[in-house]
DNA sequence: CTCGGGCGTGTAAACGATTACAAGAACGAT
DNA sequence: ATCGTTCTTGTAATCGTTTACACGCCCGAG
């Protein structure tokens, strides 16, 4: 016994589909034909055909995030954010990971040019020219959550890091922290650039010099074990900033087993106020890059392009804010 | 511009559309047919439409992960596994959350009976007839990561919590711990009761009496913050068993503000052996239910129901292990 | 009593792919 | 030269919906 179809229930409410398909769909019918539908329906427990619906209609109502890592914790918060406006304006939403590589995210774009959801909402790691040309290329609505160049001709949502790293010198500086570390991601994608060239300004900003730099070949908490030790053969630092939560807390983790107290010895500020922030210990500071209303912005303007697809592309950046917690003094 | 279909390639190439079709899917086809086809879908930039090429061959090759909470780390850990087995076997997974409600995982399974994927995985934190009832009816193969009653007629694969209780009581017993209190997930969730039902026969194996009991209203991190103080009010455990990483994460942090020690004052063991254990500070033993096995296996009987819908349900059960790390003596 | 206007319903044509079937071309064997 | 294979290609049916259009009915106005 397969799937009841449209036809099935016209035949067994002696009806026609076409009356079918309009109760189903709460056009106006009388109350013998919407009563006569609806106890067919029930009794073949017929469920109408996705695929089928979304050929004809030319939607799906599921819009899709892709993220590079879902063991970050900041894509969580994203995702509640994004998650909370999709569903209210309707959409089911629908997460999908691409990996680190660029060409995952390419072959995803080109993918979802397909049909197989109304958007996409994608935070792409690393960006190339591909990345690019797919994103132009796209037929289904993108925005952007991070960089890209204006030439993708799409919305973009994107954080302000040199602003960020600024609000996390400010601050170690005001707590009497001089001697600053970096601890970077991968300095090839787009977020470890932007946190790379923050940092230098920042340090500028204060007249101060790098105390150590050290970058990570990842995102990852697995990352840090490696680049952590690395940042630690230099010993001149009483404060080091992270390029993510994760790697503040895989460094918090090698100071420790090295002695060293925290924030006592050295002052420690994550980013991206994650969850993991307030659940790591001691409580990590951490500079606040808005994911939450960069989640949610973003959502709008995918929803608002999909309305829309005509309207210009908005560009549209998110201000940090600074989570102080007990990392540093 | 809308986007080219079939019709269009075959116009340009001057072929027929079942020529067209034919070369994208590989099937025999001459030296000048396939140039000529490859050279106007290049030129037109067409793609295949995924939902009208779904609604033709019955298949999305798409596979759907419910998952209760993503800011939960096991979820991570299983969906990694889960990605490797079905990405390998040619699907795309998507992932999609349901909430900690009930009706939301019915809606889910019914939903999915509409064939937005070719089957769905599923980890279902509280189970009452109506989500019985639903996966039985679901046209699409479902299997469930968890326990459901037998009576649903799916492959299920789930972990074996009394047994991970008794690793967790043995190791706390045998480092000479005997005032063992347990931090509870809500008890009318199926993990939370086989958790607590686990946790009074372990103790029951050593002859021991629960030194205090407290529940939270989740299993997450925020939800420890009200239950933990409840634990606390107290004092005559020497160790506590949580029932799962994020709850021991939480309780850490009031034992600490509490000014006690872990392990010295309480050993603290949590479950589920996430990445969220070895992060913690101190690195938390856990029990590690086999989160990524139960999804490895999970994802390949989906796999295996997809090919043949007429094989007899299996059970399957994983066994767990202990991670033992600083948080316990 | 007749005619026009609503209103409700049914028939059939889409949507964009795959594929069964038929027809034509090419080729070798007799 | 004829016939039968085999191989390629095209035509058209199909998947399960939605929806434009046409039809018939009922009703009120003239």
């Amino acid at each position: 016994m397969s799937r009841p179809t449209i036809a099935g229930v016209a035949r067994a409410a002696g009806v026609s589909v076409a009356s079918v398909s309009r109760v189903l769909n709460g056009l106006p019918a009388t109350e013998e034909m919407t009563e006569r539908v609806r106890r067919a329906v029930a009794e073949l427990g017929y469920v109408p055909d996705a695929r089928a619906r979304s050929l004809k209609v030319g939607r799906t109502f599921q819009l899709t995030l892709a993220v590079a890592d879902v063991g970050n914790p900041v894509y969580v918060t994203m995702m509640r954010a994004v998650e909370e406006v999709v569903s209210a304006a309707g959409y089911r939403l629908v997460v999908t990971t691409t990996g680190p590589e660029v060409v995952d995210e390419v072959a995803l774009v080109q993918g979802m040019a397909r049909g197989y959801a109304d958007g996409l909402l994608i935070s792409p790691i690393r960006v190339d020219e591909d990345l690019v040309k797919a994103i132009r290329a796209c037929e289904v609505p993108v925005v952007v959550a991070g960089s890209v160049p204006s030439r993708a001709g799409v919305d973009t949502v994107r954080a302000n890091s040199p602003k960020g790293m600024l609000l996390a010198v400010d601050h170690l500086v005001s707590r009497g922290r001089t001697r600053i570390a970096f601890l970077n991601g991968p300095a090839d994608t787009v977020p470890g650039a932007a946190r790379a060239k923050g940092f230098a300004e920042a340090l500028k900003a204060h007249d101060l010099e790098p105390a150590a730099l050290a970058e990570a070949s990842d995102f990852t908490f697995a990352a840090s074990r490696i680049a952590a030790p690395e940042l630690l053969k230099n010993s001149g630092f009483d404060a080091v900033v992270c390029a993510n939560d994760l790697l503040a807390v895989g460094l918090m983790h090698q100071l420790a087993a090295a002695g060293l107290d925290v924030p006592d010895d050295v002052a420690v500020v994550g980013m991206d106020d994650s969850e993991l922030a307030e659940q790591s210990f001691p409580p990590l500071t951490s500079v606040n890059l808005g994911s939450a209303e960069r989640g949610r912005r973003a959502a709008e303007l995918l929803l608002a392009r999909i309305e829309d697809n005509e309207r210009t592309p908005r560009r549209i950046v998110v201000q940090p804010s600074l989570s102080i917690r007990r990392s540093t003094p």
